[in-house]
DNA sequence: GCAGTTTTTTGATGCCCATCAATACCCTGC
DNA sequence: GCAGGGTATTGATGGGCATCAAAAAACTGC
């Protein structure tokens, strides 16, 4: 996933760096006309979509590292919402830029169609685990797949502080809100996780993965 | 949609056109290593996961003119499997010719990325479909999707043969193929479709968007 | 620290849809 | 035409989770 250096300073050149933004702040809004793509530094994006009964569905929590925005591409036009969870630096790419470099830049080529490739996979992968899972196997899962971002970012994955409401966690997975607190309490009392709060701390990997369908390495 | 014909002389020197398949035939594999990927140009594809549990996930039919295979570039390995459910006429586009093309012809570069970023929408949509909507709502939904497709190809939208069966279009859209039965049943006694087997007429396009949870234009 | 708001928890109830079961239908090959 | 397997229909039952409700807890600004 990385670029070569002479690469990353033509990049560099282009992105409008340093854009800081509050909690509650909007990137962009379904309907706006797509100017450029949004990478986050830090902080905690939500893209959502509306539907037409005026009700949002949260379509992914994205973290630092991560691209939003892709699906503009298409039409031009946003589709979708995105808003700042929390405070958060984000890396303005202008597309069109973005686009002319693409055809003198192999590996920034490549790279763009893999991020793409990449989002493709991960949606599929929520739509298995939405159509075929019950509610502790989408909560187990939601967990260990926040865990392991947090993780690869060099945070620790066993302890982390839920940025997202129980509710939003619940329009995400498709579950009412009570059902995320009851199961978040369940997993507590059976010793999976210990919860307070949006603190999390997981006491039982092997015990999730196996919850979440993912049977752990070792039987 | 379209490229300069230019462009469409280039492409065509590279795909491997008129591969014939029988229903049954696979495409690729999960796990195969990404050679090609496929434009279909007759017929249809079912493209599916595997659960660790072993039980498949279908994630998609795909109609002529669609691309199956772009969630396989990001690893360069088929996260997925597709499947003909038809006798089908398949072009085979091999991944590292296109690659280089793309480099040179910026039309074609768009394009793909254009279809990528569709794909991403489309899967966005189809996530709130299953976290939003109840059975009926689902089902209205996939038949108008079905419907606009056939006619965006030219055939009928009114009328047109499922090429899946019950237990498929059920284990797309998240709900028992026994759901599926009977929510046909009731659409047809209620005057929305005819149904007879995998023929389907559509006699009620407003009250199907209405149920789909699309306003239809005229309220 | 306090009032007001938002978020979370926990309980009670009921409905939608999965599941089980049995029959009917369709299709293909011989 | 008939046998056999796959597919579809229809009914009965039950469970998982949404919904309604109310209280507790956490956060906000002043």
């Amino acid at each position: 996933m990385m670029l070569p250096d002479a690469e990353i300073q033509h990049l560099d050149n282009i992105v409008n760096r340093g854009k800081p933004m509050d909690k509650g702040d909007m990137l962009f809004s379904a309907g706006q006309s797509m100017i450029s793509i949004f990478a986050i530094r830090t902080g905690c994006i939500k893209t959502y979509t509306v539907s037409p009964e005026g009700d949002e569905q949260i379509t992914g929590f994205h973290l630092p590292g991560e691209i939003v925005g892709l699906d503009a591409i298409n039409s031009e036009r946003h589709p979708s919402f995105a808003k700042a969870m929390t405070t958060s630096m984000i890396c303005e790419i202008p597309y069109q830029k973005l686009d002319d470099l693409t055809a003198v830049m192999p590996g920034l080529r490549r790279q763009m169609v893999k991020i793409m490739s990449q989002e493709i996979m991960e949606e599929q992968k929520l739509l298995l685990l939405l159509n075929r899972k019950n509610a502790n196997e989408r909560l187990a899962a939601f967990l260990l797949n926040l865990s392991a971002r947090y993780g690869k970012q060099g945070f620790s994955s066993s302890r982390f502080n839920l940025v997202m409401t129980r509710n939003e966690i619940g329009n995400y997975l498709g579950l009412a809100l009570e059902t995320v607190s009851r199961l978040m309490s369940r997993f507590h009392e059976d010793g999976l996780i210990r919860v307070q709060n949006r603190e999390i701390d997981i006491l039982d990997f092997d015990a999730l993965y196996e919850l979440a369908g993912i049977p752990c390495h070792k039987d």
